[in-house]
DNA sequence: CTGAGTTAATTAAAAAAACTGATAATATTT
DNA sequence: AAATATTATCAGTTTTTTTAATTAACTCAG
């Protein structure tokens, strides 16, 4: 990354100024410096490029087809950097914030949150990551994502964890006859398509029926929720989701949900960070912000942070 | 201008090489630098945007969302400017030469030395400025202008004159009758048609006439030799211009010379510049151009500086 | 859980750079 | 010809940058 960099903005600045006016002098005046500064700052820009930037005609300094085109192209440079420096230093709302959700949330519930947060504010950009329960919290862990969405539990002290709502797990199929109501070990050998390992999903729902289910008939995993909602449809088979997202095929009866005895598994939503994140006012608006979204889109209003 | 930046490159460089390798430690090396110079500058930089950059996480420096936005912004100008300076140390054949000519050259000599030039320099840019020779050769003085090429005579200590070929003026009418042998004194009387005064065409004319006509009837003054000939040719008049001006229409019987006994008004081109010009690499290559060129172009071939 | 090994932050001192004031040189104006 | 104005240069001075040494906080292995 340039490692012999000589030039100075600072040479930058008063070369320019000096052909604005054309006098040592004056820019010294302009800039509070004495004219000896000006001359000796101008002749080490020149030596630094090797050759006069300028002609020294009758005293006054007027660029010479190199300077004019040095000219040429520092001046919207500096102008540029100028405006960076201005308006980094007075713009709050500026910045670019990573995402990161895992897979149920990325396609329910962030499309809106992000959405809605770029309307108030313009200027911040949004990069989303999708992953696992695992994988976002192991991005957050060492620094590459700012904050995370996700489902399941989440391990670890250094990381600061929000439930942000709750949502229930169904089991879901497309056969209505499997519908009626049965005992979960009734139905374990039947066809069951779950996310894959390192999914929140899958990790609660194996979780919560560890104690009532010896070996569970695990014929497909797949990546994506979607992927299963169509498996489902094609072939007689079974799966555990979250309910926001079976919400439409529900109503519009193309699944349907298993009457499972004593079957509520409830999760939460966890938005998490790490304990060093530096608050800057952008990310604690954005956290206040994800907080009030969410308790409006899930049932679930906003609990403190977890302290476990 | 800016007044207050207080942003330097230098800073810049050490954030870009932070952010690509995200240890202090190891951009201190890489930069032979002590790890608290790094430090401290990464700090001040903060210091001057006024909040934080960097997420401390576990002792390793990642970019917060206001650094990841800053970076974006400052890594192509950083680039642009190592590029720049590089450029500018190394090549030669960069710049922008204001020429300036006057009138006749401008149309009929200018375009066919600038083309052939920039073909043999690509990264250099030419301006060209039409002016009468009086015009040209102040803005020879004051420096607005590089190079000059003009007709005509020029005074002034400050000024280098080269003859660069010569020119022939010729009476020129479009009235087949008028061409006929004649003294000048007989045809004073008719309507002239002349450059407007300051022209290099119209002085050496008039100069080379006056101790043989009183009076000239000047009848229009133009500034376009293009402006003259249309003139000509829609009423009887007569003017005197530049032989390279009016071939085409010798040639194809438009326009005639004028007969006139004892009138042979050779006049000078001159390529003109100020004595303190700092002569670059790139000027001095135009200049030999140039003389060269203009030899080929016009039968008079090269004199040397004309010393008077 | 402890201790060796990293790494960033901090501080005072040293080095480098930027700047000043005086002066010289040169051109312009009166 | 003298007065004015402007740039270049030089020797000090001030300011900024950098270093060396130290401290503090964390990681990792045993």
């Amino acid at each position: 990354m340039g490692k012999n960099m000589k030039l100075t903005l600072r040479q930058m600045q008063i070369f320019l100024n000096v052909v604005e006016s054309g006098h040592l002098t004056n820019v010294a005046k302009e800039m509070n410096l004495s004219q000896s500064a000006v001359s000796m700052s101008i002749k080490e820009l020149e030596n630094i490029l090797g050759r006069p930037l300028f002609d020294r005609i009758n005293k006054k300094l007027i660029l010479n087809e190199l300077g004019r085109a040095f000219h040429k192209e520092i001046l919207p440079i500096f102008k540029k950097l100028v405006d960076i420096e201005y308006e980094f230093k007075n713009s709050e709302n500026r910045g670019i914030i990573r995402v990161g959700a895992s897979t149920t949330i990325v396609d329910y519930l962030m499309p809106s949150i992000i959405c809605s947060y770029m309307r108030s504010y313009p200027d911040v950009k949004i990069t989303l990551k999708e992953g696992n329960t695992q994988e976002i919290a192991k991005m957050i862990k060492d620094g590459s994502l700012d904050i995370g969405f996700v489902e399941g539990f989440v391990s670890g002290s250094e990381i600061i964890k929000e439930k942000i709502g709750s949502d229930e797990l169904l089991v879901i199929t497309a056969d209505q006859n499997m519908s009626k109501r049965c005992e979960i070990s009734d139905i374990a050998d039947k066809r069951w398509v779950l996310r894959e390992e390192g999914s929140g999903t899958r990790e609660v729902f194996l979780d919560y029926i560890k104690e009532r289910v010896d070996d569970l008939n695990i014929f497909l995993e797949l990546g994506h929720t979607e992927s299963i909602k169509s498996i489902l449809m094609n072939r007689e088979c079974l799966t555990c989701i979250s309910k926001i997202s079976v919400e439409s095929e529900l109503k519009e009866e193309k699944l349907f949900k298993v009457d499972v005895k004593d079957f509520e598994c409830q999760r939460d939503f966890l938005m998490i960070y790490h304990k060093d994140k530096y608050h800057s006012a952008l990310f604690e608006k954005f956290l206040l912000f994800s907080r009030e979204l969410m308790s409006d889109m899930i049932d679930g209003s906003y609990c403190s942070i977890l302290t476990k």
